[in-house]
DNA sequence: GTCTATACCGCGATAGAC
DNA sequence: GTCTATCGCGGTATAGAC
C-alpha cells in the first residue's frame, strides 16, 4: 500500500531515536489508521487483527488492550471516519457559496484529504455486511444530509431543475464514489496507470462531477 | 433474504417428491446461487463455505466435490455472473437504438435479472481484496465497452456533449450501481422503507439515470 | 504500556462409508 | 452423488511476566 500512515510512522521513528518508545495516544491512531485500511478491503467479518497489529507494529494484545474486542475497534473506526468527513466538510462555508461550488468543495475537500480513498471502501463493506449498523450508530446519513440541502437550496433558487434532493445527492456520491473502491478493476481501462495514484482519481472525480452537476442545472 | 433462489428452491422441490433427489446439474446452480450472496456481502476472503452449504441445503463436501478450493467456487461465481451480464446486454439491440434508449434499455434490462443486485457487492469485493484479478480473468470490462461504445455513438451524432466515453460510462455505472452495496445504509434516507424492495430500488435507478443522461445531452 | 505464551474454536479441506 | 467424521491451520481473545 502507497497510502500514508503518519501516525504509524510517528510512532516508529520516536521508537528509534529512543526518546519516547511508550505513548498510548500515538499508539491508539497507529492502531486506528492500520484498522482503517484493513476493514476498507475486508470489512469487520473479514479484516484479520493480525494484519492490523503487523501493520501497525505491534502485537495482537495491544488492540484487545486499547479496544477490548476486534468489533470495539471496527466501531471506533467508523465513528471517527464518519466524523472526520463530517468535520471536514464542516469547514466549507457551503451557506455562503454559490450552489455548483459548493458541492464542487465540498467534494475536493474530502478529496485531498488522505482518508478519503477508505472512506467508501468502509461504508460499502459496512452496508453490505452488518446492514448499516453502524453507519446509522454514528450518524453516517449527516453526510448525505449536507449534500442534499445545498442541493434543495439550489432548486429554490431556480439553478437546479426539480429534481428530489435525495436522490440527486446520492447521484452524486455515487458517481464520485464508486471509483473508489472499484479502482482495481478499473485500471484496467487504461493499462499501465497506477490505480492509487492521485492524479488519475482526481481526473476521473472531475469528470464525473461536471456530468452530474450538469444533469442537474435548471 | 428476500432475493430469489431458483435453483435452490427448485432442489429443495424436488427432493420432497422424491422423484429426483440427485441432480449433479440442479446441485451445481444451487451451490452457485448460494454462493453469489454469499460473496457479494464477503468477497472471497471473507465468505464462509459452511454459510454456502448450509443456504444451499448441502454438506461442505459437495462444495469441494464441484469446485475443488473456495477459490474455485468464487472463480466459477465471477466468471457466471460477469457472463450472464454480458448476454443479458447483447439481447438488447442497441445499435438499432436511438443513445438514450440504449442505455436506458441496458440498465432496466439488467436490474430486471435478479442477479443484478449481487453484482455490484461481488465486483466492489473483486477489486478491493483481490484488486481485479479474477474480473480481470474473465472479461469483465465487457459490460463497460457496450456503454462506453453507445455513449461514442451519441457524441458523434451529436446527441451528447464531448466528454469521456470512459467517464460517461464509469459515471453511469457509478451513480446506478452503488444504490445497490450501499443499500441498507441508505436506507435511513426514508425509514420504514425496505432496502430489498424492487419498488424503492427502481424510483432511485430512475432518477439517477435521469440525472446523468441530461447530464450528458448536449 | 508492551510483550510472550497459550487457550480455544471456527473454518477449509480430506478420507472414506453408503 | 451425498453424507459423517476428522485433521490441522489460523484466528480471536486472554493470562501474566517485564
Amino acid at each position: 500500500m502507497a497510502s500514508p500512515r503518519k501516525a504509524q510512522d510517528l510512532r516508529k521513528a520516536l521508537s528509534q531515536t529512543g526518546k519516547v518508545q511508550r505513548d498510548s495516544a500515538i499508539t491508539k491512531q497507529s492502531i486506528l489508521d492500520a484498522a482503517e485500511r484493513e476493514f476498507a478491503s475486508y470489512g469487520l467479518a473479514g479484516a484479520r487483527t493480525e494484519v492490523i497489529a503487523a501493520d501497525t507494529g505491534v502485537t495482537k494484545a495491544m488492540i484487545h488492550h486499547y479496544f477490548g474486542t476486534k468489533e470495539g475497534l471496527y466501531d471506533a473506526v467508523v465513528e471517527r471516519i464518519i466524523n472526520r468527513m463530517v468535520e471536514i466538510v464542516s469547514t466549507v462555508p457551503v451557506e455562503q457559496m454559490p450552489v455548483e461550488e459548493a458541492i464542487r468543495s465540498v467534494i475536493h475537500k474530502l478529496m485531498d484529504e488522505q482518508i478519503y480513498p477508505h472512506y467508501p471502501g468502509v461504508m460499502v463493506n459496512e452496508s453490505l455486511q452488518n446492514k448499516g449498523k453502524y453507519f446509522k450508530q454514528h450518524g453516517g446519513l449527516r453526510l448525505h444530509w449536507t449534500l442534499s440541502s445545498i442541493v434543495k437550496r439550489g432548486i429554490a433558487e431556480g439553478v437546479f431543475r426539480q429534481v428530489s434532493p435525495e436522490a440527486a445527492a446520492l447521484s452524486i456520491l455515487g458517481a464520485v464514489g464508486h471509483l473508489f473502491p472499484m479502482r482495481y478493476n478499473l485500471a484496467q481501462i487504461f493499462p499501465g496507470t497506477n490505480p492509487d495514484s492521485k492524479e488519475l482519481q482526481r481526473s476521473y472525480l472531475e469528470q464525473a462531477l461536471d456530468i452530474v452537476l450538469a444533469g442537474l442545472k435548471a
